[in-house]
DNA sequence: TGGAATTTGTCAAATTTTTGTCTCACTTCA
DNA sequence: TGAAGTGAGACAAAAATTTGACAAATTCCA
């Protein structure tokens, strides 16, 4: 907000700001004298960023009842009251977005992904993180819409391409989110990875959002990867856990066998968890490994919260 | 003495840089003002950095409905505010760390992919953007770095976790830029995917990247789309054109039948553009569906340059 | 209450300014 | 020698300006 309010807005770019038409700011100007912009020595209008404010605000007014004549030449104080007549200043901002309910930011999440615009998806994105937190973002935003997707592409009512679209505006907004925002160095390390032939992303990245969240560090690894790349990754930069997201194919006869490489391969104080939607059809296999699983995101967040205090093998006395 | 620090460039890679003609940076200078690059004893203009980067501010605040008369000799800081005028504050581009030359960015990475340090890795990646700007550090670094992660794969010298590691560390880096900034509606718009089969990511998030920069609205759809979902999302969103990226497997054959149908079921007027390491392998299916080939991402650059100004179209207005 | 007057957004025409593009003659580079 | 850069000027499309008119909605008044 520095001090240099000169005036370089064309009339175009006033007219984008304060979602009026060219027209309508030039007649108001003529006939109501509401503006006095100064000009070029050509003659065209030059706006201040003081006078495209107090279009706003007219604009505001009228939209709430007031003819455009009568308050025309107003100052502005008096209009913004005319523009917020019922607004309770602060606690109006928050109760909206209280009042927003997790579920019509899924709603509005779906309805940006059929029309493909990132912008609002990610607008809604943000703003239910304003609202929820990061937790209830991801628990009450992100995992149903997921979901959602899911199920509306089995359908056939969205495209794989609608289902890429959503997943990467998500993974970019989460990636964000879980960027490794300097930790602490000794905090516990989380790998999060898909095992081989898991091609859905975005369980594993939101769980790499939750841990994140929780003080985790957290390494990323993405989609479809041989149990011995992830122990060796595990076991090369000392990680607590590993946490695997499956979600899709239900019925993967390779997929118990992956486990169980993994669990051998890991030395026995790195914990597994497992979570995902398909999670539960391999079950067995994961007793048999002694891993855990995640029915849900809170489930794996109490189950990480759990991990972290788990006290280290050998404790040097303080 | 690397060319960083003294940075002259001709008027040409200043063009392909800014999306403007070269006639245009020129009657900028001689009209408005608006830079002053400095000579060779023969005449010749020579832009260093930081005016291709004012050049770049220019194009957008008149992308932003602002005329480049009022605004051609604002400082830095406004500009940047008129041309992103919702957006958060960008990073303090003041910051002169000079002397680090691209190659040592790119050896940063490949040690920080090797160590599995998202921190060193991102950090080296915004050290970059700061040093060598957007297009440097997509040119100079992202892509070198990319390549020799897949050569190092391939020998052996890594691991497929380390691969995935660094993609994810650079899709993330790289999506939070080509973020749907809030550009003007009549931007451009680009579809970015990858055709079925084709699973590596980066090549694309690298187009994307470097599209979002020049301007464009880009719809970024991910790995291994159908040609029908592809045409269908392009035809749905009008886009100007679709890039595809194609990297790894040099011998698919079902990839030119993809093709065919994808220009099959776009219309003409649609381009398509083709990029990627193993893309040369596919020229012949490339000529016969009229798509252009980019062999470089300078090349994509200025194929993207020419096709913006191409539409003659009827465009309604705000 | 019904018709007239007023308000207000939109549009068209004629004119001027701005701005991107092109051409031409000439120079420089590789 | 061919490709690219430079400066000057010409041109045309796009955008802004003013004036005047028009239609829908609202208000006013007999």
């Amino acid at each position: 907000m520095n001090a240099m309010s000169q005036a370089h807005h064309s009339i175009q770019s006033a007219a984008r700001r304060t979602g009026l038409t060219a027209h309508v700011i030039r007649v108001w100007e003529k006939r109501y004298g509401a503006v006095q912009p100064s000009r070029t020595g050509s003659n065209r209008r030059l706006y201040t960023d003081a006078e495209i404010a107090r279009l706003q605000l007219l604009r505001r007014a009228t939209e709430f009842g007031h003819s455009i004549g009568t308050i025309a030449t107003l100052e502005n104080a008096r209009l913004t009251e005319l523009a917020a007549p019922a607004a309770e200043s602060p606690r109006a901002l928050t109760a909206t977005l209280r009042g927003k309910s997790a579920e019509e930011f899924v709603q509005q999440c779906i309805e940006a992904t059929q029309k493909l615009d990132a912008l609002a998806f990610e607008e809604t994105l943000h703003r239910a993180t304003v609202a929820l937190g990061q937790h209830g973002l991801l628990e009450h935003v992100v995992a149903p819409v997921a979901q959602a997707i899911g199920d509306l592409w089995r359908d056939g009512t969205i495209t794989a391409a609608h289902e890429h679209f959503a997943s990467a505006a998500i993974r970019v907004f989460l990636g964000h989110a879980s960027r490794p925002f300097a930790l602490p160095a000794n905090a516990p390390l989380l790998i999060v990875a898909t095992p081989v032939g898991q091609l859905h992303e975005l369980g594993a990245v939101m769980v790499a959002a939750a841990a994140a969240d929780l003080g985790w560090r957290v390494m990323y690894l993405g989609t479809s990867l041989p149990a011995a790349e992830i122990a060796g990754t595990a076991l090369n930069s000392s990680a607590r856990a590993v946490a695997l997201s499956i979600v899709y194919p239900a019925d993967d006869e390779q997929l118990p066998g992956e486990l169980e490489k993994l669990r051998r391969y890991l030395p026995a104080e790195v914990k597994i968890i497992i979570g995902g939607r398909a999670s539960a059809s391999y079950d067995e296999a994961i007793k048999r490994i002694g891993a855990t699983r995640s029915g849900s995101l809170s489930e794996f967040c109490d189950q990480l919260n759990a991990l972290r205090k788990l006290p280290k093998r050998k404790t040097i006395g303080s």
